[in-house]
Order: C-alpha cells, then structure tokens, then sequence
DNA sequence: CACCTATTATTAGCAACTACTAATTGTAAG
DNA sequence: CTTACAATTAGTAGTTGCTAATAATAGGTG
C-alpha cells in the first residue's frame, strides 16, 4: 500500500500503474493507494485517462500502437548506442539475457551478436537509409549470458555510396567478434523530400 | 438482417460473428439476427461463450502476450523448420513482416534474414551444441515486409568438428542472400575456448 | 474569520450484463 | 382438438464499473 503522497506524486503513480495494467479499476487503485475511490476519479479526470473498460478496449484493439513505439524507437537499433560520430565511428553496447542465448549451454546465439554489429554499421553511416550488402563475420569467443558487449565500428573506406565499416565487439576486454561489413547508402528522393 | 433460421443454424452463425467481432453486444447480436436479446443469451449460454466483455478481455490479454513474443526473441529457431537431414542439408521459411523491416522503407533488416540463414545452418549439423566460427554474407536484392523467404542451406564440406554450410535465400525464385558459414560442432567442453 | 483546496460522501443514472421466474408462441403427437 | 413440450420472449432483481453532479468535511493560509 501506499500512503501520504502529494496530489501530484500520487497522480504520477497512478498514471505508471495504469500504463502497466491497464486493467486496474478504480475500486483496486483506490485501495492500492489507501485512498477513496472519488478521489481516483477525479485524477483520472485530471489526467485525462479513460475508464477502465475503454482501456481494455484500447488495448485489444491495438496491436499496432505498441508496436509503432517499440519498433520505430527502440528497436530500430540493437543494443544501446553509446557514442556516435556520424560518418565516421560509434559504441554501442549489449548486455546479453538468457533469452538470447541456447538454453542448454548458455552461448549466445551468433545472430544476436551480428544484429548488434549490423545495426550499429548501419546508424553510423550518415543517410536515410543504409542497406547491408556483403559480410564477412568471425566469431573468435564465445559469448555467455550475462556478459555485457561492447561494440566498435569505424567507416574503413568510402567510395560514392559504398562504405566498409569494420566493427570489434569485446566483453570484458577480449575480442569475441570481428566483422567487416559492406553497407550501400539509398538516397531515396523518391519518398522522401525533408531533412 | 437474419431471419427464419433453425435454432442450430443460427447458434452456429452466432458464434461465427462472435469469433469475427468479439465486441458484439447481445443488443447488437439480436439485432442482427432480429431475435430478442433474452434468446441471443440463452444462445451465448448453450455454447459457453462468455459475456462481451470477458471476451475483449481475452483479446487485449491475447494481444499483449503476442506483444511479449514479438519484443523478446524467445523462438529457438528462426523461421520454420520444413525439411532436414542432419548432416547435409535443410530448408526453412521465414514469413516477414512489418516489425522485421524499416518503418520508412519497408525492408527487411538485414540481421533477420542472417539469422534464418544462420539457425538453419546450426540445425543441420548432427551435433548437441554448434557455434558459428566465420561467415560471409552477400546481400543480393532488398526483401520487403510480406515476402516469403525460403533458405536452404547444404554442408559443402566438412573437417573434423568443423563445417562449410552454404545457405541461399530466395524470395518469390529470386536469390535474394547467400551466405557461407563455418559451424563448429562443440561435444563436451563448452567451456573451452575454440579455434 | 472567511476563503480555498483537496478529499470524501451521496445520489441518480447508464451499459451490459447474470440469474431467475413467468408468460407466450409454435408445433407435433395422442 | 387438445395436450405436452420446446422455444422464445418478457420482466424483475441484483452486479460491476463506471459518469455526472452536488454536497459535506477537513486542513491550511492570509
């Protein structure tokens, strides 16, 4: 239970509660917060969040809202981007889960590690959009759950809308991935018009 | 508007528009049907299908677990398995879709169609645990959202605990990725460091 | 003190039900 | 034709989770 928090305070923690369970009503909120169920009322009126009812309906008829924000900002790269100088080099990091790993020995799966190089290749390379086309991989360690990657790439060469990005990926110091990768920058005027 | 069907008849259409439409009310139902909402419950009953709003609980809670599965990467392997045979040769298809490309293009990101290639690598060799060593990837041709990728890959040559594994992926007979990846097959000593 | 805000209480009403009982309609068999 | 029985419809009471509105109460602050 919670209890003796400022309008404001509590107004936010209902806000978070209902965006992880949307199916809280206000008689369960009322009573996680030690407080009448008007007075839930009135916040959401506040807040502008529906009944309980519509957001269920919300939610089973979005499969896409999610989705959008998942996929479109958080996704777009594997990993965290740490450092980036467009053109030139970038740090992204990984921290490897079970769930990325074979259940049985606990080595990450070799995709994951790619993905992570892959992305990274790709966002440093200044453009709107940047198409993978050849590469060479090598997976010198493997690499345990839990572990948590660092990954270097750098622009080796350029030429017109052809760039070699090489990119070292280490847990704890040691070298566990190289990889070179040809990546082909698209200038689509079609579709696009602004910057 | 429905009219004059068989009490089986109509029960059945009943459930059809259900599954279809679970936000149908009874009020709706009995419109649709011109038959009164007391007969539209009875029907619900005789069938067991709960109420409206147990039902839409059940498809925001549906779509919420698929949300889990498409955010974390829980499938063993990428793709479905169609043929194998252990130690020579396999194919697998990858159905793509929105979440797997670019928002503003549409395409497929590169590390989807590597790993198709490179989970179905690892399952054709007979062995408990299989790393992938080194790899060369050639992207061909662009794969858009919707496409049907079909891999197939073949063990060229093989040395020891060590394997050549060709794979080519194809959309719609199109090439539209080959790769080349060395698969080491690991026995005992997961923890030993390999070549 | 009055004023103000926050909170709580109270009431009426709604949608979409469950659960139950009762009345009506249809239809087929004795 | 009448009875029997199923199917349908009607009606009532009670539930959940609300909206909307109005009023009462408690706690400060100037």
């Amino acid at each position: 239970m919670i209890r003796d928090l400022s309008k404001l305070e509590r107004q936010k923690r209902i806000k978070e509660y209902i965006l992880k369970d949307p199916f809280l009503s206000d008689k369960k909120l009322s009573e996680l917060f030690s407080i009448s169920v008007q007075t839930i009322r009135l916040d959401r009126l506040e807040m502008g969040i529906p009944e309980m009812r519509k957001r269920i309906v919300q939610v089973a008829k979005n499969t896409s809202s999610k989705d959008k924000v998942k996929s479109l900002k958080k996704e777009e790269i594997i990993g965290e981007l740490i450092d980036i100088e467009l053109g030139k080099n970038g740090i992204a990091i990984l921290k490897t889960t079970k769930d990325m790993a074979f259940g049985r020995t606990g080595i990450i799966r070799s995709h994951y590690i790619f993905s992570l190089a892959d992305s990274l290749a790709i966002s440093i390379i200044d453009t709107e959009v940047a198409l993978t086309g050849i590469a060479r991989l090598s997976y010198k360690k493997p690499v345990y759950a839990g572990e948590t990657l660092v990954a270097k790439a750098r622009v080796a060469r350029s030429r017109g809308n052809k760039y070699l990005v090489s990119v070292h990926v280490k847990s704890d110091q040691k070298e566990v991935f190289t990889g070179k990768l040809v990546i082909f920058s698209v200038n689509d005027k079609v579709k696009k018009e602004k910057a």
